[in-house]
DNA sequence: GGTGCCTTTCATTTTTTATTGAAAGAGCGG
DNA sequence: CCGCTCTTTCAATAAAAAATGAAAGGCACC
């Protein structure tokens, strides 16, 4: 079945967190933001044990508090980072790496936005670039009047890109500490 | 591995169709713009071979032209129905529903829109809600700070809907015919 | 150089999501 | 009412995505 979906409405961390109802609710919060923007429900627990710790984490921390491998765990922090939602704090005296949530989860958002959304406008451009340069048959012009209807969505659609990114950047920002 | 996901460049559809190189790039964009909401790549080719037909095309037809199952046909058209991207244009003679593309894709872009995002938000808000009433206890005032940051972010996310949708209808229409 | 502690990688497994197709439904014409 | 044609539904299957955990890598300290 096609269906937009939901989040259920009750506690989407009781399976991995048995801790304070507080720290358990923030939590889940930051699994709904990102599901949201349709990452997969460990990123959201990992960037919510972050977000919520009061000094900076180390990994294997993170694994057992939230009950995930030591991969997924791994593999999140990575996409994290990369994205700037999250950064290393040094390695506190041991090996370990200790993260803590960025102060510009915005630049995050950004950056998840440019990554996802532009790429794809620019192949839809391309696509569209490419389609030009085929001389139409004569029994093609419904067609063309068509390609031209994509085309304008095409370029409205780079227009609303750098106004949601711009308002982005009219947010609080969300900060740790 | 957890990475923003972009569809490769060559053509989507040519396992699906082999007409014209024109009509299978449009609805090539069509698959495009799907993956971009999330949406199946079936959704899209469905989408497409309305959008792309002349005249309204019936179900039949998309699922011999698409290779796909009437199951899936079915489904999709369902979806897109509901939405408001396409619409049923009558029994055209024979007991065969007829579809074609509704002019106002707007439309249905703001209805996802509503429908995926505004739930979300509105989940986040009673959330944030139910954590206002937890008297937070002495160690906990680390979490209430982090609570009010995500308020903070709920507050101009509701915001920033109404901008997105009203952007929408600045644009202008994806007409058919 | 060996040991302990932590990390990443990646082939395998699990889980989730999408697709299929057979069966059942619905309307029309005879 | 029956047969025809098209549709929907849904349990089974296939495909895709995410999570796991064993193996390999890195670094500090002895």
């Amino acid at each position: 079945m096609i269906a937009i979906k939901h989040l259920n409405p009750q506690s989407l961390v009781s399976k991995n967190i048995e801790t304070s109802t507080m720290e358990n609710s923030v939590m889940d919060l930051c699994v709904r933001l990102c599901s949201l923007l349709g990452l997969p429900k460990s990123v959201g627990l990992i960037y919510g044990a972050v977000f919520v710790s009061p000094k900076p984490i180390e990994a294997g921390q993170i694994c057992k508090k939230l009950k995930i491998s030591r991969g997924s765990t791994s593999q999140g922090l990575r996409f994290l980072k990369e994205l700037g939602a999250i950064r290393s704090s040094g390695l506190n005296g041991n090996r370990a790496e200790h993260f803590e949530a960025e102060e510009h989860l915005r630049l995050a958002l950004e950056n998840f936005i440019l990554k996802k959304i532009s790429p794809a406008l620019k192949e839809i451009g391309q696509e569209i670039e490419k389609l030009e340069k085929i001389t139409p048959g004569l029994d093609q012009h419904v067609l063309a009047e068509k390609l031209d209807a994509l085309k304008r969505w095409h370029k409205h659609g780079k227009l609303l890109l750098p106004i949601v990114t711009g308002f982005l950047k009219t947010m609080p920002l969300l900060t740790r500490k």
